[in-house]
RNA sequence: GGGGUUAUAGCUCAGUUGGUCAGAGCGUUACGUUGACAUCGUAAAGGUCGAUGGUUCGAGCCCAUUUAACCCCACCA
């Protein structure tokens, strides 16, 4: 690749132009595919697919980070990464989407029909669907696009059909009437997990219901008055002394005069109301329970809309139980009079009127409760017994505990594992079953004369025992039965493929903690049953992006961050690591615009020092780090600080510390790498020595091409145009090596001098500050290095000169007098002075000495307390005891020598 | 009712298996444009690591109790 000419590159960091040509050429190289490799182990992540209905937000940006960051990571190691990009056709949202814009045009569902309806979805599709998945593109996902994947495609809809036959012959999906969430907003059923439950502001309504044998009156607690015409029993316990009297009797509903039982059942808790539940079976969950028990029947009030029922509808069920179609199981519908018609609210208020004014109505109080209300629409949830296939979960569960207690599936953080154990082992019957018309149809098909039920994997026009017409089960499936088998699915299952023998099961599975129930656990389950294996070997899990209060980010509050608008501004690199950078594995993530800026910034620094390099390397070919001899202390530092965090980093990315290896990465480059080493290499850059020079290019070229190779994971886009200036950069930074630690870098001796040397130019820097001496103002430092240190130190003249202003360096034997009117500091590598002459206050002088003292003196106790402790010599490792022992040593030598510097300024004075 | 998380500098958080005076960023204050960068640099101030008790030679880290905040799950009228 030509490298581009230094002046051309922009004086600063402007990420909006570069980003899109970058990602291009990416998409074009064919980068993104995988390089399958027989007997190579792949790397394969499948990407949650964001709804069609979606508009990318900050939450889409936070679940693609560390996806890429391990895609791009384990390319650049060599392994064969695929990374399954789609989209969800997310059957409700979407559906409820298409509704709306119906309405606008006064139409509804039913006008168009179902096929015509499903065709208006589909072009709705085609103009929204693609929009996500460009969106997707600008945050920079190095996914592979020639394998992208829709729920609803050929394929995946061939992968839901075989499944839910395969389940259905084995007996683990049936069709049953019970109770379920109703949504009378989206009008279909959800599952338990779609229940979000709210605290509400309700009442307490004690109702009244007479007695028929004894004539008294029995007081109701109730938070559904209106359900009261469904009442079929009133249940009281048979162990309340209160009520043994009534056994075998009856109440009177009032309103309606109907007479129902009093029965016996332990879920009437005595300590509880008045110890007696009134019990409509058709409209609550225990209710429900209580009736089975009792063989009570069950009466419908309510409209699957959320109105009171009326004749109509009873007419209907009726009619439909006289035809025989209705089973037992079928709650009777009751015609509900008055408030036939009227909101489940509106009826609420009228009965309660109504038995006010009979005087039925004891009193009200006030009281807090949990409501479910559906996650999509967060209208409140009417429990209904209705008709619905259901997955048998209990033999399902069983294999995806075992998979988490043995291990082949781990969570990160491990916690997560308890959370979905506990869902696992608790889990109730999945209703699949939604009254819908976007989706996977149920393929159950209905004999017109017999009635039989068939469960094909070819649709049948006819019934397969007598010959008969068929018609097909109208409902769809909710739409996680087929993201359940989206590791799979997407890689050709049911079909043998390539892909499938290669990728699957996939190594990680990344996605937030909100849906472990909705999606997790059911691609575990699903993989087990359908493929025999586990779908992934680590479940990594990240938390919600909250603002810069810990706020929920949402519409109502207007708290959300943009990410289009963000990457136009600040560019995606900076998005990119402000979303990961600290961030713990499943730990919220707090995000502001003040937090983007800051890693812009971080961008700009890493551009800013990546065109000094190029300016230093003007004409400079590169043939490698050369030997020892030839490397100044700076470059022998920064090789050997380079080799341990290439080590570090890629030992947290190996444990998914995504966090954390950013954020070493950050302080690495900034103040290693730029605030330090750049500093430093300026000495040998600007010099005369031609080999020296030579070799500090050699380091910095090394250094940071391996700097843009260990950040290219979180910011692709900056390293990898960077990158492409560098003198001896081949091919792309996407698909380069990933750097590794060299031995004959770890200078461990070299690195340990020059830190003295820093810990002396920090020194002197700060004796600078406090005597207010402007920078412009040259002074002469005078040193007294440790005598093992005296060497590095002369040496060293350069760093001095251009890191701690001083004009000149002078260097005292351990014998010799310090200098007179001088600023002084003592650090462990040496003593020094700044002459300053009259701007030196000895007084001043001798009170920041004292504070030294009392620091080492303080570290001098601290020691010797321990070292004076039998319980930590018997005890404490050896190499621990030696470490004190030492620690100790210099803490005495450096109290000493403050101490003798203390006394000389006295006798100075 | 069950389970989980968090509590460390003014703010946001690090602190890996208990062992080098407790760290960073932002903010604050002071100084500063030294030819990569003001989207910058140098430095300073600032913490009895929620509380109590325990284990240990040694606890921010382990255990118990406790306080506070948040989250998830659960059919309680």
């Amino acid at each position: 690749m030509e490298n581009m000419n230094t002046f051309e590159m922009a004086k600063v960091y402007a990420p909006k132009e570069m980003e899109e040509r970058i990602y291009k050429m990416w998409e074009e190289s064919g980068a993104f595919k995988p390089k399958m490799v027989e007997g190579k182990k792949p790397f394969t992540i499948v990407m949650p697919p964001p709804n069609i209905t979606g508009q990318l937000h900050v939450g889409h940006a936070l679940d693609e980070m560390p996806q890429d960051v391990l895609i791009r990571y384990h390319r650049m190691k060599g392994d064969p990464t695929l990374w399954v990009p789609g989209t969800d056709h997310a059957a409700i949202a979407t559906e409820v989407k298409v509704v709306d814009a119906l309405k606008a045009e006064g139409l509804t569902k039913k006008d168009l029909g179902r096929e015509k309806f499903l065709e208006r979805v589909w072009d709705w599709k085609k103009v929204y669907g693609g929009r996500i998945v460009s969106q997707l593109r600008k945050l920079g996902v190095s996914c592979d696009w020639s394998r992208e994947r829709f729920t609803m495609d050929e394929g995946l809809s061939k992968a839901v059909r075989e499944t839910f036959v395969n389940l259905y012959e084995k007996n683990l999906i049936y069709q049953g009437w019970r109770m379920i969430h109703w949504c009378p907003c989206c009008k279909t059923s959800i599952s338990d997990a779609e229940v979000e439950y709210e605290e509400q502001n309700g009442n307490f309504w004690h109702l009244l219901y007479p007695v028929k044998e004894t004539g008294e009156m029995l007081e109701i607690a109730t938070t559904r008055p209106e359900t009261m015409l469904g009442d079929t029993a009133v249940a009281i316990n048979p162990e309340d002394e209160r009520y043994k009297h009534l056994h075998g009797c009856h109440v009177v509903l009032p309103l309606i005069d109907k007479e129902i039982p009093i029965v016996l059942d332990e879920h009437a808790d005595m300590t509880k109301g008045t110890g007696v539940v009134k019990i409509t079976p058709a409209h609550d969950p225990n209710d429900y329970e209580v009736g089975k028990r009792h063989d009570l029947p069950m009466v419908r009030v309510f409209t699957y809309d959320g109105h009171m029922t009326g004749a109509e509808e009873a007419k209907e069920n009726a009619e439909l139980i006289a035809s025989g179609r209705a089973t037992a199981d079928e709650p009777v519908v009751l015609d509900c009079g008055k408030y036939a018609g009227m909101t489940t609210m509106e009826a609420r208020k009228a009965i309660v009127a109504d038995l006010t004014e009979i005087g039925r109505l004891k009193k009200v109080e006030p009281l807090t409760h949990e409501v479910g209300t559906c996650y999509r629409c967060h209208q409140t949830i009417e429990p209904m017994v209705s008709k619905q296939w259901f997955v048998k979960m209990a033999p399902l569960a069983k294999p995806a505990v075992e998979v988490v207690k043995n291990g082949e599936l781990r969570f990160i953080p491990d916690r997560f594992e308890k959370i979905y154990l506990n869902w696992m082992e608790n889990t109730r019957d999945w209703c699949i079953s939604r009254q819908l018309w976007w989706g996977h149809r149920i393929p159950a098909f209905y004999c017109e004369d017999c009635g039989k039920v068939h469960v094909t994997r070819e649709d049948i026009t006819v019934c397969p025992d007598c010959g008969k017409p068929v018609y097909q089960d109208e409902d769809v499936l909710d739409t996680w039965f087929s993201s359940a088998l989206w590791p799979f699915s997407t890689l050709g299952w049911p079909e043998k493929t390539e892909d499938l023998a290669y990728f699957y099961p996939n190594s990680v599975l990344s996605c937030g903690y909100d849906i472990i129930f909705f999606w997790l656990a059911r691609m575990v389950f699903s993989g087990l049953e359908q493929m025999g294996t586990c779908p992934f070997e680590v479940a990594l899990m990240h938390g919600l992006v909250r603002d810069a209060q810990g706020k929920k980010m949402s519409k109502s509050s207007g708290n959300g961050i943009d990410p289009l608008e963000v990457i136009d501004e600040y560019g995606a690199d900076a998005l990119r690591f402000s979303l990961v950078i600290g961030v713990a594995p499943g730990s919220d993530v707090r995000m502001s615009h003040g937090k983007i800026e800051t890693y812009r910034n971080f961008a700009n620094k890493i551009w800013n020092a990546s065109r000094f390099a190029l300016m230093n390397m003007q004409g400079f070919t590169p043939k490698g780090v050369p030997s020892a001899d030839k490397l100044a202390l700076s470059d022998k530092w920064i090789l050997k600080r380079f080799n341990d965090i290439v080590r570090e980093i890629t030992q947290h990315l190996e444990s998914y510390d995504l966090g954390m290896a950013a954020a070493n990465l950050y302080d690495f480059i900034w103040s290693y790498f730029c605030d330090w080493y750049i500093e430093m290499a300026k000495h040998e850059l600007n010099g005369e020595d031609e080999s020296a020079k030579n070799a500090a290019q050699e380091t910095l070229n090394y250094v940071l091409t391996g700097i843009l190779k260990l950040l290219h994971p979180y910011m692709p886009f900056i390293t990898e145009e960077l990158y492409s200036y560098l003198p001896g950069s081949e091919g792309m930074l996407i698909t380069s090596q990933w750097p590794e630690a060299k031995s004959e870098y770890d200078f461990d001796e070299e690195a340990k001098q020059m830190d003295a040397i820093m810990e002396v130019i920090r020194a002197a820097r700060n004796l600078r500050a406090e005597m207010k001496v402007s920078v412009s103002k040259k002074a002469t430092l005078i040193l007294k290095p440790a005598s093992e240190l005296t060497e590095a130190f002369k040496k060293s003249e350069g760093y001095f000169f251009r890191l701690a202003a001083a004009s000149g360096v002078e260097f005292l034997k351990a014998e010799d007098p310090n200098p007179e009117k001088s600023a002084s500091a003592v650090t462990n590598g040496a003593s020094l002075f700044i002459p300053l002459g009259e701007l030196v206050d000895v007084d001043k002088e001798i009170a920041r000495l004292n504070k030294d003292l009392q620091n080492a003196e303080n570290e001098i106790r601290r020691g010797e307390g321990k070292l004076a402790n039998e319980g930590f010599l018997a005890k404490a490792p050896a190499s621990l005891i030696e470490t004190e022992k030492g620690k100790l040593e210099k803490s005495r030598q450096l109290a000493d020598s403050i101490r003798a510097r203390i006394e000389e300024l006295k006798e100075l004075k």
